[in-house]
DNA sequence: ACCTGAACACCGTTCAAGT
DNA sequence: ACCTGAACACCGTTCAAGT
């Protein structure tokens, strides 16, 4: 383990990124340190400094191949649904899942570390790919009229925010201190509601 | 401003508090450092020790107290509100409010600085105050039938996920990102939707 | 082009010491 | 009881230097 020579001949961005990853699955993404990172894809604490500008910018470039991991885990629980309303739910629960599949994948998407968005243009581009998934579900919906007409965009904010907030509870550990079994399978019912409420 | 006379011999834990606070305000939540409040509040760098166990325990405290507001506003609107239904309309608008008024409050809840919620005993208190008003509110729903029945905590958990979801995008500014107009009033559309969902 | 070594200005936290 | 000063082991980042 004391050789590195794939990554000095290699592909050191690529070995910090997954490093960055493991790092924050084992110990939190609060001990994502950078200078830990190097260590672990054992280089020099300067080194990261050649493939990305700043602790922001490696942060941010595992949150945007997360969101890609997310974007094919949502596809995937669309396509093997059938019917306009089932997939819009096949998505949601997706969402969820993937927060507690991959929790430190999840917790990266947020961490205020990364910064403005708008600073990291290929995170942003992932973000929009995401999303249009979620567009696209609801379009579909709305054609087959099992959801109610109306901005496309703020359907889908409300759909994003039910998912999106039921995923940080559980990723947070915020259930479990307000009394629910993390355990339990809560996205089921909680994304039933949400589609009821909007229902044509 | 060289004196601190008031904090010496007065409430240096109250002030530790409140620089926390404003330090969050004007700098964001990972500017915020220990040593930095120490200097806001005139004090060395090891004064904060004497009033808490740590950093996370400050973090804490501050949180709390946000807390305390947050359901102060939500009683607030609730009271503002007639009928069960609008009442508890009144009270997912009022949490998506709080996170706007009060960004730097809001932030520091889900601070994961602050750690396991179950060693801050006195924030777990206040996380389940909160909690309460919101299962009170579709208690008086289910009772007045404008709300399906069920366990409480179920939906409780729907509603505070949809609310919570929405006041986190446009906490984290990734609303903009994905091109909405975060000052637009987005949440009382938001919340009819949940309440759809919910309804008997 | 990519990496190392030394250095700077910071952290959180601890310990001894002052009053 | 409450605060300071000095110290430790860390950070992120920069700069010069090596290959």
């Amino acid at each position: 383990m004391k050789r590195h020579d794939r990554y000095h001949h290699g592909d050191l961005r690529r070995a910090l990124l997954d490093a960055a990853l493991a790092l924050c699955e084992a110990e939190g993404p609060d001990a994502l340190t950078l200078r830990g990172v190097a260590r672990a894809a054992g280089v020099s604490p300067n080194a990261p400094y050649n493939h990305f500008a700043d602790k922001a910018a490696l942060l941010a470039g595992v949150a945007e191949e997360g969101l890609d991991v997310l974007a094919a885990e949502m596809t995937a629980a669309r396509d093997a649904a059938t019917g306009a309303g089932p997939r819009l739910e096949a998505i949601g629960v997706a969402y969820v899942g993937f927060a507690q599949a991959h929790r430190a994948r999840f917790r990266l998407f947020h961490a205020t570390a990364i910064g403005a968005k708008t600073s990291h243009p290929a995170l942003a581009a992932a973000y929009e790919r995401t999303f249009g998934i979620l567009l696209d579900a609801i379009r579909a919906c709305q054609k087959e009229e099992v959801v109610r007409g109306g901005d496309v965009r703020r359907l889908a904010l409300t759909a994003w925010a039910t998912v999106h907030g039921l995923a940080t509870l559980l990723v947070e550990d915020q259930l479990e201190a307000a009394g629910f079994d993390a355990g339990a399978p809560l996205a089921p019912a909680v994304v039933r509601a949400l589609f009821r409420g909007l229902r044509a």
